[in-house]
DNA sequence: AGCCTGACCTAGG
DNA sequence: TCCTAGGCCAGGC
């Protein structure tokens, strides 16, 4: 586990993210003890994107849901496209019922 | 080696 | 309640 880098933690950790379901970035961040590193995750995001990691980017937001990494995907629909073919209702680059979809893996797997 | 940027979040006015 | 500022780590120039 210490050999992994951040990036592989977040790999991890978004791969663990069940389909019709979402995360945020801060939650990852938290949920890897480094809640004020969020943006490391969006990093790591960028560095999954050119790698062939079974990462679901997609199933990655910001804390209000809004699809801000829409804009890194192959093509700007992509995300929606992706999040939408999984259950997830997304109107105007944001996911409606985010409360219920949301998935926190400090709740989620801390409830062990 | 130093400065700037970035798929963010929290806090203060 | 909305807007602005700061901070965090890593990578690129």
């Amino acid at each position: 586990m210490q050999e992994e880098t951040f990036y592989e933690k977040v790999y991890a950790v978004v791969r663990l993210v069940p389909v019709g379901r979402v995360t945020s970035y801060g939650a990852i961040a938290k949920y890897l003890g480094a809640a004020r590193s969020s943006r490391l995750v969006g990093w790591a995001m960028n560095v999954c994107h050119g790698e062939q990691s079974d990462v679901p980017a997609h199933r990655v937001v910001n804390r209000i849901g809004m699809l801000s990494g829409k804009a890194h995907f192959e093509t700007p629909t992509a995300m929606q496209s992706l999040l939408e073919n999984e259950g997830v209702q997304v109107i105007d680059d944001q996911i409606q019922n985010f409360s219920q979809v949301f998935w926190d893996p400090s709740t989620e797997l801390g409830w062990d």
